[in-house]
RNA sequence: GGAAGGGUAGCGAAGUGGCCAAACGCGGCAGACUGUAAAUCUGUUCCUUCGGGUUCGAUGGUUCAAAUCCAUCUCCUUCCA
């Protein structure tokens, strides 16, 4: 079955939306956040793990997944839920984001056919089209499947913002017209830079072709948040409303409540994760790093009102100790915590939309997440 | 008792007359990370009032100049008795 998406609640002061996912593994609330599992596993975590954070959908990648272990081998053990079972909602990326970045060449390479670039493991040379990601997506029968596009890098000159929204909107077409899985729903890709009358236009083409959701691409490639925030407003008021909206890549918890007070109804990022084998954890008084050695002998939770696993049994203490060694239990519990902190954040949006209060629980957010105080210097 | 090799910053280890406050790695201290080529990357790590000051086992010497050459001492490792 396809993707239905049910609004249910308008915040009456901005354009956040409460509303509800049909998927073919039971119904989430919206907005959400999913966590992203690059190669078929959210890193360090399982996925009994992942739905006791209040995850819903989790995210794959095209690119990943055709490369290793194919995507014959996922159809073989019976489609990607199976394959690394997962009973909830998946999301394959198009895999374009990934091959853009392996590129040499960007005026040979990136042709109107496709993209020719190097694998990143054994270096041979490999073409992706937008008909052959949607058809390794179609095979590794994931729910949500993803047009494929070209992510802007930023910044970009007008002229090849519009050459390449134009380009993107055609291999949206082209992947459509191939697109064949009755499980499975597609998304289209808003692209056009940082310039609203282009990111008006690829937003109506691209409704034009009637895809099950629609996602707003290229942000957060280094445009700082004011761009990217406008990115999300020119290309909002041209979306239905009876369709889910997509903001790619999206995670830091600031841009996630500006992405929902301006209508977005789902998130994706891998900042939680990264910056948790990295060490960091999210606070509601800011990011800490816990390798910092004052929590040496930091004996309380990551969050003292966290119902997350790791705050639930740990210290930071304890949690320093395993990432200063390199343990992953350490990598494992802060990506819990980080994934909790996301969805967390995610309900609390949900009901401030329901009581109509969204604008004020911001100004609280903020007040606390970037003021000044021990955690936050 | 004899022979050989060696002692360099918190640790390991380069350097064997000036370009050496001394490569590099680890450890330490910080920072970055937004559709994951990311358990990664970056900065910093003798003291300093930023002018400079004090270092390369110890002491003395040679030299305009010593971690680097010489002498003595000391400690360590290996081998022979």
């Amino acid at each position: 079955m396809k993707i239905k998406y049910e609004l249910l609640n308008n915040d009456t002061k901005t354009k956040a939306r409460y509303g509800l996912l049909h998927t073919n593994y039971g119904t989430f609330e919206t907005p959400m956040f999913m966590p992203v599992g690059t190669q078929a596993t959210v890193k360090t975590l399982s996925p009994e793990e992942i739905k006791e954070m209040g995850s819903g959908v989790i995210l794959s990648n095209t690119y990943h997944l055709w490369l290793r272990p194919g995507e014959d081998i996922v159809d073989k053990a019976g489609g990607l839920h199976k394959f690394m079972n997962y009973d909830g909602p998946i999301l394959t990326d198009c895999g374009g984001f990934q091959v853009f970045s392996l590129v040499k060449n960007k005026k040979k390479d990136i042709t109107e056919e496709g993209v020719r670039f190097k694998s990143h493991i054994d270096g041979k040379e490999l073409f992706l089209t937008p008909e052959l990601s949607i058809k390794i997506q179609n095979k590794l029968d994931s729910d949500i499947a993803m047009s494929f596009d070209e992510c802007i890098p930023y910044p970009a000159t007008y002229e090849y913002a519009k050459a390449s929204t134009e380009r993107t909107l055609r291999w949206a077409k082209r992947g459509k017209d191939v697109f064949n899985n009755e499980r499975q729903s597609l998304f289209g890709i808003v692209q056009g830079g940082e310039f609203e009358d282009l990111r008006k236009y690829s937003a109506i083409e691209t409704v034009k072709m009637n895809f099950d959701g629609y996602s707003i691409g290229g942000t957060s490639v280094g445009e700082g948040k004011d761009t990217m925030y406008k990115m999300i407003d020119y290309a909002i008021p041209y979306l239905p409303e009876n369709k889910p909206r997509y903001l790619m890549g999206v995670g830091d918890p600031l841009d996630i409540i500006e992405g929902v007070i301006r209508g977005v109804d789902m998130f994706d990022c891998v900042l939680p994760t990264r910056i948790a084998r990295h060490g960091n954890a999210f606070t509601r008084c800011g990011k800490i790093n816990i390798k910092n050695a004052k929590y040496k002998e930091d004996f309380t939770p990551i969050e003292e009102n966290c119902d997350c696993y790791a705050c639930k049994h740990y210290t930071k203490a304890y949690i320093r100790h395993l990432i200063v060694a390199n343990e992953t239990f350490g990598q494992r519990l802060l990506s819990i915590h980080n994934i909790r902190f996301l969805t967390k954040l995610t309900e609390d949006l949900r009901i401030a939309i329901k009581e109509d209060n969204i604008l004020e629980y911001k100004d609280e957010f903020i007040r606390k997440y970037c003021g000044k105080n021990e955690n936050n210097k």
